[in-house]
DNA sequence: GCTGACATTGAGGAGACGGA
DNA sequence: TCCGTCTCCTCAATGTCAGC
């Protein structure tokens, strides 16, 4: 019989696995989230390095051109594997009539791409003027920016590589025999409720993408569909139904003895319904809250020990270029000297990997501090 | 209760540019 | 050449409300 303690042990146990090289992961999980902000690195960092052995702040930006990788959209925006580009696309419009046809400026950027190979949205400028737009976060872009993200979106142009940060597109290649749509639901499903697993139904259901459920009967169909063929394995605790794709075996023993700080888009915390369920409090990512209302921290890393959030941390350089590290706990830390050693080793590991490779460290001595943030209310 | 639509919120880094 | 300023790019998460 399941339990909580079941449940906690899994989302780590089957998340956490740690892999020899980069390419060996992605294989893996599929799917890493993607976010710029580098409080102290880009999220698809964060989430590496708990997964790859060595891992450096980087490292994936600098071996995505060599490796078969694609920036698409999933249930976020992030790096998938490349096979998985025949069940994201092509993606249907939102007026289900038939495929995406770039119209006007769209069109004329598409050609303009497909001209000149790789293209850095500053190269478009000149030939299409710098006419701003209001963006999806209420701020401005340039217009053709926008265009060549929903050139991306439908999949006629693909990110080649990064220059900064900075988004490069080239043609993607054409789609050979598009898969029927049901499949591609379920395939995509499977994929949501592996990097998510074990995860509960109603979250499944709600990160499934809106169209492409559609046009396979709905969101409840796609899971219900996969129940039945015994895709996925189902469990119910305290009332609420857990699904994970029924070839993860359940890991066994005691989990590891050890700190992470996990990216605010690690898929251990990404589910903030699983979240307040396994750890039973309210995790909140509050970068886009206004600075008085923050409770956490701008960019607050969850902390994991062992396999329990008990608090999170914030990690900053300070004017002399020193990592700092500011710690709150939801009921304080643990006493045991254990939790000591294993929090400073992986501030050590976090120092190690924010260094550039063949690089010098820019710190010496990483700076823990307690927080003196107001505790997070328990949830009930 | 579920779903979808909609409004609201910001910091870090790079590059361009102009003045000292 | 240096430095300060400005502009631009990067990214969803969250709460609320209406409709079913």
């Amino acid at each position: 019989m399941a339990s909580l303690s079941w449940l906690r042990r899994q989302a780590v146990g089957w998340s956490l696995v740690r892999n020899a090289s980069l390419a060996e992961t992605m294989d893996r999980v599929g799917f890493v989230q993607a976010d710029p902000i580098r409080a102290p690195a880009p999220a698809q960092d964060l989430i590496l390095r708990q997964r790859v052995s060595g891992y450096r702040a980087g490292d994936l930006d600098r071996a995505y051109p060599t490796l078969p990788l694609e920036e698409d959209y999933v249930y976020a925006y992030g790096f998938v594997t490349r096979p998985l580009r025949r069940f994201l696309h092509p993606r249907p419009t939102d007026d289900g009539d038939g495929p995406y046809q770039p119209r006007g400026l769209a069109a004329e950027v598409l050609a303009f791409v497909r001209e000149h190979g790789v293209t850095h949205p500053r190269s478009l400028w000149e030939a299409f003027g710098r006419t701003r737009v209001v963006n999806g976060w209420g701020g401005q872009s340039a217009a053709t920016t926008r265009v060549l993200e929903e050139l991306h979106y439908y999949g006629l142009v693909r990110v080649a590589r990064r220059e900064n940060g900075v988004r490069l597109y080239e043609p993607a290649p054409p789609l050979d025999d598009p898969l029927d749509v049901s499949e591609r639901a379920r395939e995509v499903a499977l994929l949501i409720a592996r990097v998510l697993a074990p995860v509960p139904e109603a979250s499944l259901r709600a990160a499934l993408p809106r169209r492409l459920s559609r046009a396979a009967g709905g969101r409840g169909a796609v899971v219900r569909g996969l129940l039945a063929t015994g895709a996925l394995a189902a469990t119910e605790v305290d009332g609420v139904r857990y699904l994970w794709p029924v070839d993860l075996a359940p890991a066994e023993g005691e989990p590891e003895e050890r700190v992470r700080l996990l990216a605010p888009f690690d898929p251990v915390v990404w589910d903030r319904r699983r979240f307040e369920h396994l750890w039973g409090w309210a995790y909140r990512f509050e970068a886009y809250t206004p600075p008085a209302k923050r409770r956490l921290g701008y960019y607050a890393l969850p902390l994991l020990w062992r396999d329990r959030v008990i608090g999170w941390a914030n990690c900053a350089r300070d004017p002399e270029g020193r990592l700092t590290v500011e710690t709150g706990y939801v009921d304080g830390p643990p006493k045991a000297r254990r939790f000591a050693v294993a929090l400073g080793a992986e501030i050590a590991r976090l120092e190690t990997f924010l260094t550039p490779r063949g690089g010098r460290t820019v710190s010496r001595r990483p700076v823990p501090r307690a927080a003196s943030a107001a505790t997070p209310t328990p949830v009930r």
